[in-house]
RNA sequence: GCCCGAGUGGCGGAAUUGGUAGACGCAGCGGAUUCAAAAUCCGCCGCCGCAAGGCUUGCCGGUUCGAGUCCGGCCUCGGGUACCA
């Protein structure tokens, strides 16, 4: 070894370097090369909020180790990048800063791609969009206007979140507590007419199709499965007695007409046709009122307290005309499912128990697990559909039978006596994209008086957003903008007016894969490029978009792939699926005491109250980590003596201030540091903490690495190559790594590659320097570290391959090989159990016999003591795995 | 409410198909080096127990020669719930 100090590694200055030499190489360039298997890795493209965080960074590293990865194993790779671009964020800061939503979002890219380059991520920038761009969503309009005429669009009314004060509608996150987050004034649901893709006609390919996805996770199929809700049932209808008219039968959906004989009521949606008839009834006006003040969504509805009214009708049971069931109105049946209307079981459906509890309704049963079990009391008797159960009052053939079973012949029975039919539903609705918001793709359709709804004519996209629009927080700009929406009919000619809804963004995430493969084509995709390209061979996101992105990504290639766009390989646009967890961190606030006025929330001073009548109240503040400080066991307030207090890791978000932010991590480590860490100890499906510790360690190791490197160098190689039998060890640990870290890429165990980076380093640091051979040995090791390290800590990699002298860069080089010769173990440790307890190990031959063991065993002194000159009962052998003695 | 996950030392986690629970890392402790420190290197490190030994993978029960892993019943936390992206 030489005297000289060992150089330090300086991120910053080597980080650019090779950044530089891959642009200069367009090492990440894709081209179409028929020649070469093709790779397609994407990661969900970010929203443009203005920074990177944490989740972004361990989000695009994921995508970039499998892109090196793949690159080094011959591929070639398409590892683009681009921007959800349209949405309400932007909206939100026009009204809050009066600033454009355009301005402000492409402002940020700029500063979330100047953030993002220092990273080091493998790609190709030239293929960069944003789905704001008129490029972009100009051929989404044309898309639009495909599918329209394909009959995939539809036009219906749905209920939306509306607040009576601003005048706008409200998405369900802006609902809070049923009031709007802005005005504070109670939500009122309002119908209105919407755009619709018709997803639900899909239905049953796209549930059936889940079985070919044999690469995605098998929880998000389930949740895909499940959302879709396919059943089978009966759709049949109650006689009414004494119901408006036009209401002489009501309509109703259930998956157990075998229950039907355990009917004690029937209840309607507030928002079925029959309700809204009974509305003259101010008591059900009011009941009807109520219920609508709640959101829109699923959840609001489903954990509302349950609640009904009797509407004083009643229907007659299909099975018994003598015997008659109350009509309620209940807030807990959704007009979306089914009919709107079902009838209750209460001996069957817990739901339906605490209903009938709580209005003292009578409760039926109708099968039992035995015929002496217990009725039905405080929880409703609901085993699974597929075990044999004893039907009390059986109306379709046995009595015992399974759930399944009896189903089936109640259908068959209803149907035989003109009761009802048998039908298949889907809980999936049609898909709504009719947003009342200015920054989304304009629908490009056009209102005519003449001829009615007309799409626009091709020549006239992209429909541009109008630039010159006023954000005050209330109404649809694009309604209110005073020309815009004035054109001319592409049909008549005569004048019309411009349809002002915009689309959902999830319609311009729903094929960005796609235009990737051919960014700059003037038509939405380039068939052949497509036909390259496609599929997605990767495709890494959050898990939080299992059900929604996904399904609607599913649809729109199929139906992107009938109206010419995509090719047929392409209806499942991705061929596997990986979704990775959160990046969470402490969150710290402290509280004081503060006082509030009634006015402040919207209320109005009341008679005997003066203007300063006011309550106290808790205010809540949140602070950044690095305003908290630790100390004597107790956090606290950096520089004072208030207490802070600690929230367990939650996702990092601008709100709760516990945000790490990549840039810092940068400026300090460089990117390789965050790039580790990132891909260390936690699972990449599970959510990893972020700890200043761990980024610290992260970056310590690496400077390891780099002085193991250079001294390696230093010593060189001495001209015989790799001879001796520490030599050979080293030179087998190696391979041992290169088959092991393979392996955890390939399954996506990056967690473990890195462990066995770190057991690897351990190894090649700690092999006798001065030992016969190692000089060479050392040098193939250091230089297959680099290469196992590329993907995740690619500058490192190339500044110790260089220095190390290996040829070319790191990012071109193939993808080491193990040979299988050096893998060989000649012995294996057996543990020996006692009655399932290690008492021993015993080192046999690899492959040793049966025989060979057991007589080892049987020898063995701790053995020989337990057994203490008895037989054993038994010897269970696993060969090469374990012992077990049984006494 | 409903659907889907996750729970292993002080902490993050590891553990082919059921086969030595705790790899690797963090934190901590001890030592070397140093005038001292930083940095670096070496060692120890689940819990109880002086020890022999016993206990231990969220909780309760089961299957098995053997269970973190399989089955049944819970608990807690997280994601989604159709207009957040």
């Amino acid at each position: 070894m030489t005297g000289e100090a060992p150089t330090r590694y300086d991120p910053r200055a080597v980080e650019p370097k090779w950044q530089a030499a891959w642009e200069a190489a367009q090492v990440f360039r894709a081209e179409a090369d028929p020649t070469r298997p093709k790779y397609y890795v994407l990661e969900m493209f970010p929203y443009p909020s203005g920074r990177i965080h944490m989740g972004h960074v361990r989000n695009y590293t994921m995508g970039d180790v499998v892109a090196r990865y793949k690159a080094a194993r011959g591929h070639n790779v398409l590892h683009p990048m681009g921007w959800d671009a349209f949405g309400m964020p932007a909206e939100n800061a026009a009204i809050e800063k009066g600033v454009h939503p355009g301005a402000w979002t492409y402002a940020n890219i700029d500063a979330m791609r100047a953030q993002m380059k220092p990273m080091g991520f493998s790609i190709d920038w030239s293929r960069e969009f944003a789905t704001c761009d008129p490029e972009y969503y100009g051929q989404q309009q044309a898309m639009f206007l495909d599918m329209l005429e394909a009959g995939f669009v539809t036009r219906k009314a749905a209920v939306v979140n509306w607040d009576p004060v601003d005048m706008t509608v409200l998405a369900n996150e802006q609902v809070i507590d049923g009031k709007g987050w802005r005005s504070g004034a109670p939500v009122e649901r309002r119908e209105l007419t919407q755009w619709f893709f018709r997803i639900s006609d899909m239905a049953e390919e796209l549930l059936e199709a889940l079985d070919g996805l044999g690469a995605w996770p098998e929880k998000v199929r389930l949740m895909q499965r499940n959302w879709i809700g396919k059943s089978q049932g009966l759709q049949f209808a109650f006689e009414t007695i004494g119901a408006p008219e036009g209401f002489e039968r009501l309509e109703v959906f259930t998956t157990r007409p075998d229950t039907l004989l355990g009917a004690s009521f029937a209840a309607i949606s507030p928002d079925h046709p029959l309700a809204r008839a009974l509305e003259g009834d101010p008591e059900v006006a009011a009941f009807n009122a109520e219920c609508r003040r709640a959101g829109t969504s699923e959840e609001a509805l489903e954990t509302a307290e349950k609640r009904g009214i009797d509407t004083g009708l009643k229907v007659r049971h299909p099975l018994d005309p003598q015997r008659t069931l109350p009509v309620w109105i209940a807030n807990f049946i959704l007009m979306d499912y089914g009919t709107g209307a079902i009838f209750g079981c209460p001996a069957h459906d817990q739901r339906d128990l605490d209903f009938v509890r709580r209005y003292g309704l009578p409760v039926i049963d109708v099968f039992k697990a035995d015929p002496a079990a217990p009725d039905v009391a405080a929880t409703a008797y609901v085993p699974p559909k597929s075990q044999t159960v004893t039907y009390l009052r059986g109306f379709a053939g046995e009595r015992a039978m399974t759930g399944d079973a009896a189903v089936a012949a109640a259908v068959a029975y209803c149907e035989a006596h003109g009761i009802g039919r048998g039908v298949t539903r889907y809980r999936l609705r049609d898909w709504g994209v009719s947003r009342q918001r200015y920054w989304g793709c304009p629908i490009p359709v056009v209102h005519c008086p003449a001829c009615g709804t007309v799409g626009e004519a091709r020549a006239n996209l992209p429909v541009r957003l109008p630039e010159d629009v006023r954000f005050e927080g209330s109404g649809n700009p694009l309604e209110r903008h005073p020309t815009w929406k004035e054109t001319t009919c592409p049909q008549c000619g005569g004048p019309a007016r411009r349809e002002t809804d915009t689309m959902d963004t999830f319609v311009d995430s729903s094929w960005y894969f796609a235009r990737f493969t051919a960014p700059h084509a003037t038509t939405p995709t380039d068939l052949a490029a497509a036909d390259y390209w496609m599929n997605v061979d990767q495709y890494i996101g959050g898990v939080e978009h299992a059900i929604l992105h996904l399904l609607y990504s599913r649809f729109f290639a199929r139906a992107m792939q009938r109206t010419g766009h995509l090719p047929a390989k392409a209806i499942e646009p991705f061929d596997a699926l990986f979704t990775q967890g959160m990046v969470t961190h402490e969150a710290y606030y402290t509280t004081e005491q503060s006082s509030a006025q009634l006015k402040d929330f919207g209320f109005e001073q009341g008679p005997g109250e003066t203007s300063d009548t006011s309550f106290p109240m808790t205010i809540m503040r949140y602070h950044y980590p690095e305003e908290v400080e630790w100390r004597d066991g107790a956090s606290f307030l950096k520089g004072t003596e208030q207490r802070v207090e600690v929230v367990p890791p939650t996702k990092m978000s601008k709100s709760k201030k516990n945000v790490v932010d990549p840039a810092d991590i940068i400026d300090r480590f460089g990117a390789d540091t965050a790039r580790w860490f990132v891909m260390s100890d936690s699972p990449p499906e599970r959510d990893v903490e972020w700890t200043a510790a761990g980024a610290e360690a992260a970056a310590k190791h690496l400077q390891r690495v780099w002085r193991l490197a250079d001294e390696i160098a230093r010593v060189g190689a001495e001209p015989g190559g790799v001879a001796g039998e520490e030599a050979l060890d080293l030179t087998r640990a190696a391979h041992r790594a290169i088959r092991d870290v393979t392996a955890d890429i390939e399954a996506f165990g990056f967690n473990r590659a890195v462990a066995r980076l770190y057991d690897f380093t351990n190894t090649l640091s700690r092999a006798p320097a001065d030992a016969p051979g190692m000089g060479a040995a050392r040098v193939f090791a250091m230089r297959i570290l680099a290469q196992l390290m590329a993907p995740m800590v690619p500058h490192l990699a190339e500044e110790v391959w260089a220095r190390l002298g290996g040829e070319g860069l790191v990012a071109t080089a193939p993808w080491p090989e193990a040979d299988p010769a050096m893998l060989a173990e000649a012995s294996v440790t057996l543990p020996v159990q006692v009655n399932g307890k290690r008492r021993a190990e015993i080192v046999v031959p690899a492959g040793a016999d049966r025989a060979t063991i057991e007589s080892l065993v049987l020898a063995d002194a701790a053995v020989v003591r337990l057994l203490d000159g008895a037989q054993p009962k038994k010897l269970v052998v696993v060969p090469d795995r374990i012992v077990n003695v049984v006494l």
